[in-house]
DNA sequence: TTGGCTTCAGTGGTCTGACCTCCTACCTCC
DNA sequence: GGAGGTAGGAGGTCAGACCACTGAAGCCAA
């Protein structure tokens, strides 16, 4: 057994073995089995899952196995979901954070869409299909490639989560605003970005962000951080 | 012992009645003590803790003990440093970021900051001292503060977290920058907020951010995200 | 006195192996 | 062919032992 020379904790040198040799198949090797080939024992070993679990790099799964999965997403909609525990004040905010950053990632990807990128963009935006079952998980599929194109993983990072925290209200909005009226302002944005028109597809982002929000059954009170590019009038000052 | 009924794993209950009985002390029990008095084993405790320590709840120091914290942003800031591993392009997204939010946080507090968070912000302010040592320390609160103010969690705990990815480059930045002027801009920012102004705040911390971008010793590619109230001028394309 | 060194008690870190709970797939029986 | 039972294997929990690290008290020498 080579005992590789170690400082720091063991569990950390564990961690990053498994997230090296085994970032690649579906499912890790069974708890005992794994313990054995590393060398190490079992408590050792389930502490470094756990940690990876929470950081969303595997899925336990008591009675069948550890599941390898990539969702970096995770800790940061754990974390929120403990900072902001009242549902009607956390749709909010993220109503708040989606309308300053959705533009903003909009107009990046049209100033940096490739030919290819929209391409793959134009492909999601076709799958929005017929029916709320489909058109939710595309919904989310389009903004995910969008701020993927943007390329800034810290803003893509805080959708994702935020995204996965709103998939309920996500579908009763859709509901509201009506799946072919979602099309046409996804197609408008897509239309500017292929384009490569940054202040289009920033306009059209804006208001179609502006219309989920007025759909969402919530109360939706003036939101100061919404008025991103907002002309004097409607920066006016909250009571 | 009340075995409290319980169908899900163990360690969540643990994490429970560890977050509700010790949320204002600054200690734990030891482990052997902790896990006797709750009536499980001690690998139980131990993945409990784990779990609470990767969150940001807890801090665990070999022979010394658990300390009880709160750094909600230490999961988010380990994500974002797995996610983003080169050093120059993760200062880049972030300034891309900070760039879009500050501004954005600015006119919020604006908007929303009453007699007592003015106070606040302008004690922080004066707090800003005459040495590097003083100022990094000072210069994070001013910002977090600010962001508090602005009653968005989801900016502030994402800005919190950056910031703790950036804290020595920000020591560079400012001594680049100087004191005298650094403090000159929060002062500008102040002002705006103090009148109440909201646009007035956003342009101040859109000159202050812009200002720390140009002095940070880094490759600073032209920024798309960059241009939230740009012009049609430096609306450009991106090579 | 004072400075560093040693010792030791208490803490978290790791190991072992046993048993419990849950899920799956197979098998039996109707 | 389908419903129900069953056995194996997976993760979950337990208990007790020992290892490694920290901090402070105590010791010794300069």
């Amino acid at each position: 057994m080579p005992a590789s020379l170690r400082r720091g904790p063991l569990v950390d040198a564990i961690c990053e073995r498994l997230s090296r040799q085994y970032r690649s198949v579906p499912w890790l090797p069974p708890e005992r089995a794994l313990s054995a080939r590393l060398g190490v024992s079992r408590s050792a070993l389930r502490e470094a899952v756990q940690r990876m679990e929470i950081q969303g790099l595997l899925e336990v799964k008591h009675g069948v196995g550890v599941r390898v999965v990539n969702k970096p997403q995770a800790p940061v909609g754990a974390t929120l979901a403990r900072e902001l525990p009242d549902l009607t004040e956390r749709l909010r905010q993220f109503a708040e954070v989606r309308l300053l950053v959705e533009p903003a990632i909009a107009r990046a990807a049209a100033e940096r869409a490739g030919p290819a990128e929209r391409a793959a963009l134009r492909a999601a935006h076709e799958r929005l299909g017929t029916t709320l079952d489909e058109a939710v998980p595309a919904d989310l599929e389009f903004h995910r490639l969008l701020a993927e194109v943007a390329g800034n993983r810290v803003l893509s990072l805080m959708l994702s989560s935020i995204a996965g925290l709103e998939a309920e209200t996500r579908r009763i909005t859709l509901e509201h605003v009506g799946l072919v009226e979602a099309a046409a302002q996804h197609g408008r944005i897509i239309e500017a970005i292929e384009r490569g028109d940054g202040d289009g597809a920033h306009a059209a982002m804006l208001a179609h962000v502006r219309a989920a929000r007025k759909a969402t059954p919530l109360p939706t009170p003036a939101s100061a951080l919404a008025g991103t590019r907002a002309t004097k009038a409607n920066a006016a000052r909250v009571p």
